[in-house]
DNA sequence: ACGAATATGTTATACTATAACTATCTTTGG
DNA sequence: CCAAAGATAGTTATAGTATAACATATTCGT
């Protein structure tokens, strides 16, 4: 199924790099945004892996990369940007960044954190939005945003799940 | 009803925090775990509201109540401990701290966060828990915590719901 | 090419959290 | 009761996260 989970599952990861940088161009085109050399570069920093990535991670590398020194409000700046077009998310239990892997349709922020591998899953629940929804409504609260953190373990990093069951 | 929405509502506050403070120390005398005239000062303090309220706002508060300086490793050793036996929850995007209304029995932190007035009310909805733990398996994940944090508005800074619903 | 708007560079600082060590208090076993 | 062990709190320093404010450079429409 084209839908399934991919970041606790093996990949090409190469093709979600690819597809994510395609994306992102593409999407910007479209909305009048500019998804500059800098802005892109972060972006592919943080879709390096499927694991949350911190601001200052984010920093270190670009200053490996580049020749002049990087200070924060440049990677604060590019990540800035990159949460108003959604095409990454903030987690925040863990102060740090993780691309979206469907950034053309709007969504809450709703990931599966291994405690283990430190891997992060973006899941799409209809179930889920909708009993979210539906619990916010019943305290007469408008939801604008949202954000889940589940924190557990990954099926590669659970003892028993994968053979046993 | 007993369990309706409280922190939305209008109430008699010093109640949430005589019940709060009485529910902590009765559970920790059950636990056997120490709640210091230090850690029930920090417990009182964040539930002088319904807002989540910053580590270092408390130690302000603190400082002024005390005679001493008081220092940051003095409020985040409350904080853990209370974090610990689960009286309060951290909300990440906030780097803030609230109370639990119902710290006897375990349960994930969800909460409605009001971008306007800052007030947070805890929701407990089966169906939320449920369909969080069932597109967690289906992931093939063990779910050890979870973090809701839906924003918005709430009923009363909601321009329309109140009058015209 | 020009001006306005946007993006980036630069410096400084604010905010959040923890490490490491010392001192004090509490409990418990003798 | 006292001493040892363990838990709590004080103290100092520092690590980690994020933004304010201002200067410079780039881009875009005209």
């Amino acid at each position: 199924m084209d839908t399934a989970p991919l970041a606790f599952s093996r990949h090409n990861h190469s093709h979600c790099v690819s597809d994510a940088l395609d994306a992102a161009t593409t999407l910007c085109t479209e909305r009048g945004a500019r998804l500059t050399p800098l802005r892109k570069q972060v972006l592919e920093l943080i879709w390096q892996s499927h694991k949350p990535l911190g601001a200052y991670a984010i920093l270190d590398q670009l200053a490996a990369q580049a020749t002049k020194p990087v200070a924060p409000p440049t990677v604060y700046r590019a990540l800035d940007f990159l949460l108003e077009q959604k095409l990454i998310h903030r987690i925040g239990a863990l102060n740090a960044y993780i691309g979206c892997p469907h950034p053309d349709h709007h969504h809450a922020s709703h990931f599966l954190l291994c405690d283990d591998c430190g891997r992060a899953e973006e899941i799409h629940s209809k179930s889920v939005s909708r009993s979210i929804q539906k619990a916010a409504s019943e305290a007469g609260f408008t939801v604008q945003s949202q954000s889940l953190e589940v924190f557990g373990l990954c099926p590669d990093c659970s003892p028993q799940d994968k053979h046993d069951a």
